[in-house]
DNA sequence: AAATCGGGGAT
DNA sequence: ATCCCAGATTT
């Protein structure tokens, strides 16, 4: 066997000091009440490169509206989105619903419990699939986040550009030797807790760390210049033109966005992307425009690899006239809260009715 | 290996 | 402004 962490390194020393400050000071989570392996498939998911404090009141939503994996199976898309509203990565509970209906059809209602066969179903990468597996089943099996490779950068000194794919499996092969044979769970999490408590990104709390005594990066007083971690490139601006056009009752007409790619399959105002002449570019797409003005609405968005710059149009559209397209409806103002939104459209929205347009 | 896929909070 | 967050999938 290959050993990966140094010998002087004292792993049952480690576990000990990791697993007593865990259990003295974990933070009382929803997702920590009902540790079934549904439950933490829900929370980890929601977790994907998003906050605690943001999840908290979405999973609490989720698992009142979907309490078990045949609830969520037969769910709605519709419904399934509405609740994702506003979390953001909505591809994450399209797959979720996707593997769970395979667990209720394939796996007779069980979630699978070995990395391989969990690792086939959709939207469990390597992370997911050893939190699950530990936090759940108890198995002793990494799970690498982000909070992990920052811990454990520091701790065991490891130089390796966090970005790079290669750099997981090495801490992940680090801990198959470090994790905690008896309760790899808390152990995982343990690590996580410390990383989002006391191991913080920019000023780390060296001075109470439970396990300060095992750190080769603060022994050298290099603490914050770990992990490393190649920086990327800055988003890519987009100018869009948006559409706020109703017909002679005030309905609104909104768009469903196609099922692939960017907030697929959610709703918004119609849009159009770097247009040079908004206004023809608007008649060509619906028929003639009444009215059609350029508001002072303006809403600037920004997504991990691009921005955009929206400025709101405002029209009317007679119904006979409307070049209508099956994705596209018109809808009463109150039936708008019915529709899933993504942020941007919210703020679009928020304006129009801020100015009484709706 | 690099790009895509949301949104919010901390610094 | 920049980084980071209980990452996974596609190209």
């Amino acid at each position: 066997m290959v050993t990966k962490v140094e010998k002087n390194f004292k792993t049952v020393q480690f576990q000990t000091d990791l697993l007593n400050w865990y259990r003295e000071n974990k933070r009382d989570l929803p997702w920590r009440k009902q540790a079934t392996p549904y439950h933490v498939w829900v929370s980890e998911i929601m977790l994907q490169q998003t906050r605690v404090d943001t999840v908290i009141p979405y999973y609490e939503q989720f698992m009142r509206l979907f309490p078990n994996m045949e609830h969520l199976a037969y769910a709605k898309e519709e419904a399934i989105l509405k609740a994702w509203e506003g979390l953001g990565y909505y591809s994450r509970v399209r797959n979720l619903q996707v593997a769970v209906r395979e667990v209720v059809e394939q796996y007779g209602g069980v979630v699978p419990r070995t990395r391989k066969e969990i690792s086939t179903l959709k939207g469990i990468g390597p992370y997911t699939a050893g939190a699950i597996l530990s936090i759940a089943y108890g198995q002793r099996e990494p799970a690498v986040d982000g909070n992990v490779m920052r811990v454990l950068s520091r701790i065991l000194h490891i130089s390796d550009d966090i970005r790079k794919a290669a750099t997981r499996k090495k801490f992940e092969e680090c801990l198959y030797e470090l994790i905690d044979p008896d309760d790899p769970g808390s152990f995982n999490q343990g690590l996580m807790e410390l990383g989002a408590l006391i191991c913080t990104p920019t000023s780390p709390s060296c001075g109470v760390c439970p396990v300060q005594s095992h750190c080769q990066a603060f022994a050298v007083g290099i603490q914050t210049s770990l992990p490393v971690k190649t920086k990327k490139k800055k988003p890519k601006k987009v100018a869009i033109a948006s559409f706020l056009l109703q017909d002679e009752d005030g309905h609104v007409l909104i768009e469903k966005r196609p099922d692939q790619g960017l907030l697929a399959g959610l709703w918004q105002l119609p849009l159009v992307e770097s247009a040079s002449d908004v206004k023809a570019a608007c008649v060509e797409r619906y028929g003639e425009v009444i009215a059609f003005e350029k508001t002072a609405g303006y809403v600037k968005h920004v997504f991990t690899h691009l921005v955009w710059e929206i400025d709101l149009y405002k029209g009317m559209l007679r119904k006979q006239d409307a070049h209508m397209q099956e994705s596209h409806r018109f809808v009463p103002v109150a039936d708008l809260e019915q529709y899933t939104f993504p942020v941007s459209q919210q703020k679009l929205l928020s304006y129009a009715f801020e100015e009484g347009w709706l």
